[in-house]
DNA sequence: ACACTAATGACACCGGATGCAGAAAGGAAG
DNA sequence: CTTCCTTTCTGCATCCGGTGTCATTAGTGT
């Protein structure tokens, strides 16, 4: 289970591409045609390789944008794993995820045009689930082992549904601004995230500072007794 | 913008079948034989109608399994536009969705099938995000509103989605647990979501009380680490 | 009977994806 | 060089979801 380093003297008829060219080739296309726009024999053309041989290298045209993401997912859990117990629950989560996503300065270009297109495209975006759920379950594994819960239980999925979202948003966010860092999006919608949302109305206790009577009962919980059927 | 009503008499050829009947039809294909498995043509002979008809009805496969989700959104977001300011955003938003999730008694069953179709099957997943996007907008559209800020701000878009990851959880759990009821779940988790995931931690502020030495982790969680790569 | 209208249905077509049966390109052994 | 073996590539047939086009059908109204 650990013989892959170099098989010495390679046998058999020599692969005609390799993953990362047409990675290149694809995002090259996917950008300036458009996704939807490109078709798998224009990938294939363009890397002199069949259609059919396409598909041995990657099962689908979406799959493309994405590398190896499992690899880059073993990173994040090992991140996590390694985090000492004495830092708390979201904040370890919070320093693991921006730590995650921090790319070279020289890739940043690249990044942002795969994080573009897998964001804005729907059908990428839509067949992206798979790979946040890869995410999520790294997420829900930490959060399970820290409150002593499966990692399947309310609780560990729940905050791994919650930042992977916040990571989306701000995902999103930096892209809609071309000069924008991304790293300080990431970290304030984790560390938002970890407050609760709390203190962000215009009407209320975030104002109390000028003496406000905030009036009608914060918290009033209201529509609770109506759990009936 | 309200002429719907009834157009007294129908012109031209009636109608081979219906909405209803089609997602009736297909959901019952869908929970037998798999998603997957059942072919459009299926569908569309049990129903007695063309392939082409069907896509008539509906433009992909995929729709069959939500309704019209968009009338339901209308819902949704006329509930929250309704509520009082005096509610506080969050208890506001967690009321909200609860309501919204509200089913009939009778109509339990069907949900759960149509919700353990969507969260089950990977494809249909997948295909959903656009149904969620439109969720997120309602919620987005809301929070704006409460902070006073464009509802494609990080803030409201960081509330949004993971508000959706909170019920995308809670739905999870709830079709994991054939006893379960949906409604606590639901206001559990965006009742976490609200106070940040606070508090859970068995090594911390949460067990100062017991005193104990935790060290050697409990829960060993050992037998995680185990699916490695 | 005739026009009008709305829905259906048959057909062709595209593009993504899969299965299969060889052909091609190399190294190793005779 | 020839043969064998291994690995990859390729062409072909096929399936399925989805779309555009156009004739056809089943009704209503005159």
């Amino acid at each position: 289970m650990a013989n892959d380093p170099a098989p010495a003297v390679r046998m058999g008829r020599p692969p005609a591409t390799s993953h990362d060219e047409l990675e290149r080739i694809g995002l090259e296309l996917f950008t300036t045609r458009g996704f939807e726009e490109t078709t798998i024999d224009e990938i294939a053309g363009a890397a002199g390789i069949s259609r059919r041989t396409f598909f041995r290298y990657y099962t689908s045209k979406n799959d493309l944008v994405w590398g190896d993401f499992d690899a880059e997912l073993s990173r994040l859990r090992e991140r996590l794993a390694a985090t000492p117990p004495s830092v708390p629950m979201m904040a370890a989560l919070r320093e693991a995820v921006v730590a995650f996503n921090r790319v070279d300065a020289a890739h940043v270009a690249l990044h942002r045009r795969r994080m573009a297109l897998i964001l804005g495209v729907p059908s990428l975006f839509a067949h992206s689930t798979l790979r946040f759920t890869g995410w999520r379950d790294v997420i829900a594994e930490f959060v399970g082992v820290r409150v002593g819960r499966p990692s399947t239980a309310l609780l560990p999925q729940l905050v791994a549904h919650a930042a992977l979202g916040c990571a989306i948003a701000a995902y999103t966010d930096w892209l809609q601004h071309e000069d924008a860092a991304l790293e300080p999006l990431l970290d304030e919608a984790i560390a938002e995230l970890a407050t609760g949302f709390a203190g962000h109305e215009t009407s209320a206790e975030d104002e109390v500072s000028a003496g406000h009577d905030v009036s009608a009962g914060r918290e009033v919980s209201a529509g609770h007794g109506a759990d009936a059927s």
